[in-house]
DNA sequence: GACTAAGCGAGACGGTACGTCGCGTCTTAAA
DNA sequence: TTTAAGACGCGACGTACCGTCTCGCTTAGTC
């Protein structure tokens, strides 16, 4: 029955190496128009708004071509948002724990406060609860890639003596993106340095290290 | 168009005292019997499964009685939302701060994680960002009643000198509250007890008054 | 059960002479801004448009207050129908055969084809198959008003010698009317004064008398 | 909006030959059965008692499918009145001017008034009025092909010396097609066989030629 | 070079739900 | 009692997208 198996990232990576199937190849060109008219649409009228019909319509593609790689909607929609979240760079090792934490706070408030990411993300979490596939692609994707990183860091941080050595680093991830998701998707509150910065320096006590009893 | 100007929240409270709306009046019990069933519904199918259709049906009353009340499904959905909100307690002063804040999360925790709360605002949320009217509702009746709520409670810290008297509740909010939605809508951890104390040991840690210089 | 047996003609006639009914009366104002209302609305929007609740809003009247004169639309947009009816003049005698058919003939097209009643009866006619009651009254009240002054114009021009003495009067009703009808409703061919004139000719050599044997 | 630009005829023939259309091609078994369902319910239920939504659901198939082809449920009507008047056979040369008149009469006499066609046709005719589209089609189909019919009778009758050399085809089309929708639609007098030889005896007087003077 | 298995556009198709309109009835409070 | 106002159950409307399914090309391999 299951016409194709379209995974829900890349659009079916099939066996891989060897065996190039015989027939008309996927155009990838098409592939990288679909994905072009969707960000658009995606920003114009939100996950909510977005149509394959529309896609199909303004990217100048049949709807089968779509289905053809994508198994629906939600799948699209997440294939932009895992495509966007794949280019955030790296964060970098900057020497200074407060530095870094900064830089990882403010990488999330800016990508979600200025980019179409922020609507995406907004039109997104509601298919996360329902689709399990979805959202298992989004854990390992994304919150697992950026739990490396806060443990990376928490790492450094304890080294260089700026943070408690029984540093939670699932904690310290949570309370440092948890507050940004909460403004973006329910308080409506601006997601702004200064905003950033407070909650950065209140994660620093939450995990200062005891000082030296005198 | 406009044939009535549904408010977002309760449908239709009017001008209250005095002014007794001629015409026959909107029934109280049918409105309950549509909230009841839409109760069951969300739990049953979600948001994105609940229909205006199946809600009619199995409420005995026709599709335009709700429409004449709600708008759309999503402020429908939303008022069942915001009528379980109203329906949370006041925290009760407990006279020690940490059981204050524990109860405060753990309250959360519980409403989103083990009743029906949390799969409806899973699916809520997107329409949030797509409908400002809706949002700003959600934002009247549910954030600044918890900011509120949180504000007195770090005042009552402060006097006790549980917490440093230059803490911003705002962020004491978002550290608290942050992390319980994004496990809910996002890394899809589990909402328990365990982790509402880990977070609250370190919003204490983060606001603890510094210690009496020697 | 049956709330009010409102008649499909005169507006509840009610008990006849005597008896005035207690509590208030209805008003004939509001009668009348309600046919009025009716008739320009069935100029605007023709019978199939016409709806009893903009002609309540229209008339800034209840719709109760309509239906408790009349059944339905479709009564109502006969009664109005039958009101300019009744307002036809009685055709004089004018001593000629010929004069006397073109008048009728005349008549009929002109107050179909240059009056509101064209359009009315164009979107009536569809109802009197429909609802035997409204047939019946319109067969009484303009059907067979129509053939008994066909029949006493046929009387006089059979005893002036201008028709043939077995000159059936139905046949000629039927003849005369039938073309203006078919092209109201079905050709839509223009009814004009050639077109009458052509269709009597025919009607009149149809009956005239046969010719003196020599 | 328009979609596809269904004729009010027969839905959509396209360019007939070549150019073969791209995509999936109308089903011709579907059509049919969704012209034999409406045939169905007329007869049932009446033009009024039609509804898109009764005859998807007998037919088994999507309101959609219906909608792509006629524009609504009167066009749908139309459509099997036309498909119904055009397998009207032509009248045959009987070389008799009264014989053929009557045959023609009769043919419309027992269509109207013992098949659905008389049913369809009292609902259709308000629908005339209100849609040009509708009226236009009617017309090129129904009325212009009579009006063809009896006009070559009328040169027969000519020819053979039984009609008045200047008989108009059109009035004589008129007197003895009028009467008969006057019955159908107005009168509600049967529609039998001695109506028509009454109304034919009349329209050959009313055309017969001018005795030869002595 | 012919064969053949996709890919592709177009668009028909069965569905589900939408939100609207108008019906005719009913309830309410005022006149 | 009538009236204006308007809630109510109901049935149908015509539309929007869904995801699937033909069609008749076009394009790339493999034989």
């Amino acid at each position: 029955m299951a016409t194709t198996e379209a995974s829900p990232t890349a659009p079916a990576p099939e066996s891989e190496t060897q065996a190039r199937r015989r027939g008309r190849q996927r155009s990838a060109e098409t592939e990288q128009v679909i994905l072009q008219v969707t960000r658009e649409l995606l920003v114009e009228c939100g996950v909510q708004g977005l149509t394959i019909e529309k896609v199909a319509a303004r990217a100048g593609v049949a709807k089968t071509t779509i289905y053809r790689r994508w198994r629906d909607k939600d799948e699209l929609a997440l294939a932009v948002v895992l495509d966007m979240v794949e280019q955030v760079v790296k964060l970098p090792e900057l020497g200074d724990t407060r530095a870094e934490l900064l830089a990882f706070v403010n990488a999330a408030v800016k990508v979600l406060g200025s980019t179409l990411m922020g609507r995406v993300m907004q039109g997104l979490v509601s298919d996360l609860a329902t689709d399990p596939e979805l959202a298992q692609a989004f854990r390992d994707r994304v919150v697992s890639v950026r739990d490396g990183e806060v443990a990376r860091l928490v790492e450094r941080g304890i080294a260089r003596g700026d943070l408690r050595p029984d540093t939670n680093p699932e904690t310290a991830h949570e309370l440092l993106i948890g507050p940004v998701y909460y403004r973006l998707l329910l308080s409506g509150r601006p997601l702004d340095r200064a905003f950033a910065k407070r909650n950065v320096e209140a994660v620093l006590r939450a995990f200062a290290p005891d000082p030296p009893t005198a």
